[in-house]
DNA sequence: TTGTATGCGTTATCAG
DNA sequence: CTGATAACGCATACAA
């Protein structure tokens, strides 16, 4: 019966593991209880007497005994504890800031929050998403750059719940927080209408997101409203700091060149910055996103809370981990206008 | 007994499992093989003949199998492939680029990045390194605000590996990836004392961490180098924006105000840019850390990689998880001066 | 090349 | 309140 010939208790498990932590039983058989009483005391469940409660916690203690999650969530019937996090780079503080609220929430409710980077590329981001479900996330929360996510009801399906954040999900039935993008925009403009402004630029992310077809649909809405060609002065897919410079020194050395500029995120903000200083051409000035130093420089800015997307999309993914689907709910936050002095310069200074 | 009223088949494992995926045995039945050949196929094991692998294969993928990777780390001692990542804040551009470097090293080595910030607590960081090693990281990378380490050697001895980036551990034998701190902060401040600059302040992050300490030896290195007393405008602690912003202001209205600053990190220059542009006071400036727009703004930097950071922490933590401790090894990345007018100021412009 | 039996550490059932 | 025993899903000897 005892698997151990000789009368010593030497368990002797794998051949090289690790570092073999002490397990349930071992703690048991020190307080002399059996293996569910010991569980019951580690979990701190409610049906042990205070004394063998003392008891084991004492014996867990002294041999430095640690739970083994993956056998807990074994015999639980559950997988994991990790929602996945993709965005397109966790070094752009937009996107960072975002993971911080999602952290924070996913903390304060038992979960564990993991990363990992698209690179705005959507065949990494496909990767990334089947390495996730692979590895048996909970949920997933995508900042995405794909454009179609069709096939992402298969992720679904499997029990794993999906939320968009910033940019909505394709094709695909599911939980979003997103901006009120076209509003913003046209808030923006309209801003820079009302100081008189009627040659007034744009330029743009990629034009395969639809954050950035928002954007510019709120840019055609106030300058159409207005009377105004919206077509002039547009630039599309500058999806990084350079190509936005690159495309708002085009725009500004142009003969006719527009009067104000709005710029579609934080990135191409600072793109139309440094062109603006490289020609000492100072363009009326809006930009969507806030960013660090946006005060210093006098940047007005079409202004959110990253943080609290963050936290809100991780909210939507817990509320969809416990109660089955009662129907996505599509999340849209506010924006505001800040004025801090490029918003406000007048057509011909 | 049977759940089932009819004949048929039916597990009915557990009452409420959110999605009870398919097991490895279905995937094996229907293939019409052993449990252990199935998993063979699956985890592209070698013995397997090819049609074998293929009619598994098939099984699986019309099943809509998937490893249950709980169950496989259990069957095979392991526990998780989780690296935790503990840095004051995820939102600090700072962090988040070592984050992103971590993150890379990490996929590309098939492990997973989890973070969490601890706001600069140290009894939160404490809370969340427990929470970690209850989770069962396989190591923990840590940008420590705690100033005694030696209890984490029980982290270690679990099998763990604990590696530190940015500020070094107290009190504990384990890797780490540091800055040349005071070297960086020398060559600040001996370019300041090269422009002629006599009177130099210096303000400075929490006092307790060693990075900072560093930074003010660095300081202190130059200004007793140059016969000058280095204790006249020193501010310490200013561990925000805001704080940075208070202990600047004051220091430039002192009626003998230096005129020139050594501010010791990103958020610390930030704070005295705005403290310079409230008072319209331009003393020289150098600030340790690159910062966006930093360039734009003209701001001479001690400037260094902290992706390069990130990256190099992971692969330190990666090779501690293999080989078994063969002595922490301390690496220390050089930073370089970028000059950008600010530090080029002289002392009566 | 394939299959059988057994164990991984925990939790759940259900009877004491 | 406590305890024996059977899962949980997979992987590893060791045979066949």
């Amino acid at each position: 019966m005892a698997t151990d010939p000789s009368g010593a208790t030497s368990p002797q498990p794998h051949p090289d593991r690790p570092h073999s932590a002490p397990t349930l039983a071992q703690v048991a058989e020190r307080a002399g209880v059996s293996l569910k009483t010991a569980s019951r005391a580690v979990n701190g469940e409610p049906r042990v007497a205070e004394a063998t409660r003392e008891r084991v916690l004492d014996a867990a203690h002294q041999l430095g005994f640690q739970l083994n999650r993956a056998a807990s969530l074994l015999a639980r019937g559950l997988t994991s504890n990790l929602v996945g996090l993709i965005t397109g780079d966790l070094a752009n503080p937009f996107y960072s800031a975002v993971a911080k609220g999602v952290e924070q929430e996913l903390r304060s409710h038992g979960m564990q929050l993991t990363v990992a980077s698209s690179d705005e590329e959507p065949a990494r981001e496909r990767g990334l998403i089947g390495e996730f479900v692979d590895r048996q996330v909970r949920a997933l929360i995508l900042v995405s750059t794909i454009t179609d996510h069709s096939d992402l009801s298969s992720v679904q399906s499997r029990g794993i719940p999906v939320v968009f954040v910033d940019r909505p999900g394709v094709g695909i039935d599911a939980d979003s927080v997103l901006l009120d993008n076209r509003r913003g925009a046209r808030d923006a403009v309209e801003h820079l209408l009302a100081a008189g402004h009627t040659s007034i630029g744009f330029i743009g992310d990629l034009s395969r997101l639809d954050t950035h077809r928002e954007r510019f649909a709120g840019f055609e809405d106030a300058m159409r409203a207005a009377s105004l060609d919206p077509g002039r002065w547009v630039r599309h897919d500058a999806h990084d700091v350079q190509a936005a410079l690159d495309e708002a020194r085009d725009l500004l050395t142009q003969p006719d060149a527009p009067t104000a500029l709005f710029t579609s995120n934080n990135r191409i903000t600072i793109g139309a910055l440094r062109a603006m200083i490289e020609l000492d051409a100072w363009p009326a000035l809006v930009g969507f996103d806030d960013f660090e130093l946006a005060d210093v420089l006098g940047v007005t800015v079409v202004a959110h809370d990253p943080v609290e997307m963050g936290r809100t999309a991780a909210r939507l993914a817990l509320g969809a981990m416990d109660r089955r689907h009662e129907g996505p709910s599509g999340i849209v936050l506010p924006t505001r206008l800040v004025q801090r002095g490029s918003g406000e310069r007048l057509p011909r200074g």
